[in-house]
DNA sequence: TTCCGGGTAA
DNA sequence: TTACCAGGAA
């Protein structure tokens, strides 16, 4: 089978095996946005108690966040630990939604992916995968996300490398895979809920995985 | 390489 | 009590 067939049939095992994701949850693309930021290296469940506090505030507008002080504002996330930091990276994107979209998100999807995406990445706090999250999560371009649980899961199937880059592991599923937002957006999901489940970071629990079939 | 960090499962 | 988490910057 060739590299972009076992991509395609990996995906299929995962999917006919776990069923569609629903990702990414939130109700609007900014607070889709908000929590591409808040869940960097963080367990989901604590980036859910921080989107709780914000909304009760009224806070999942750019507009209104935008006007409050960073220490409140580091204060309503702090369950999603990094708060200080995040504050500051959610700060330093919502200057980057003022200047280029008058605080609309979803008109930066006028702008072609390829000119938006250094723009993006251009905020100090938001690197490739939060920014890639950004684009297809909340605005629906079409960039692959991968992330540390695709980079071991790839590695692990002899299809990847351990220490890959970003971008030459984003290119072995954009190359492999038909351009397709529908597809990159369920993908990602499964490799992330696969990897927490059973491609963990100590000992897979390789017999029960759905992607057992796989494996060399 | 080190720092940022609260929350929870094991 | 430790280990780890939908990372990124300095």
């Amino acid at each position: 089978m060739s590299q972009s067939d076992t991509i395609l049939a990996m995906y299929e095992a995962m999917h006919s095996s776990l069923g569609p994701s629903h990702w990414w949850p939130g109700e609007t693309p900014f607070e889709i946005a908000v929590g591409a930021i808040l869940t960097q290296n963080t367990n989901w469940q604590n980036v859910k108690k921080a989107i709780a506090n914000l909304k009760a505030h009224d806070l999942l507008d750019a507009r209104a966040m935008h006007d409050l002080p960073l220490t409140e504002l580091a204060e309503l996330i702090r369950p999603a630990g990094y708060y200080n930091v995040k504050a500051r990276r959610i700060a330093n994107f919502l200057n980057f939604l003022k200047e280029e979209a008058d605080y609309d998100l979803k008109s930066l999807k006028s702008e072609p992916l390829y000119e938006l995406r250094p723009k993006v990445l251009g905020v100090n706090g938001l690197g490739p995968e939060t920014a890639d999250s950004i684009l297809l999560y909340a605005l629906d371009f079409p960039t692959f996300v991968v992330d540390a649980y695709t980079a071991r899961l790839m590695d692990r199937h002899g299809l990847s490398y351990e220490g890959i880059d970003y971008y030459e592991l984003q290119a072995i599923f954009m190359d492999a895979l038909p351009e397709d937002v529908a597809l990159y957006n369920e993908y990602h999901a499964l490799i992330v809920r696969v990897g927490k489940d059973w491609c963990k970071k100590k000992a897979g629990l390789c017999d029960t995985c759905p992607l057992k079939p796989f494996l060399e």
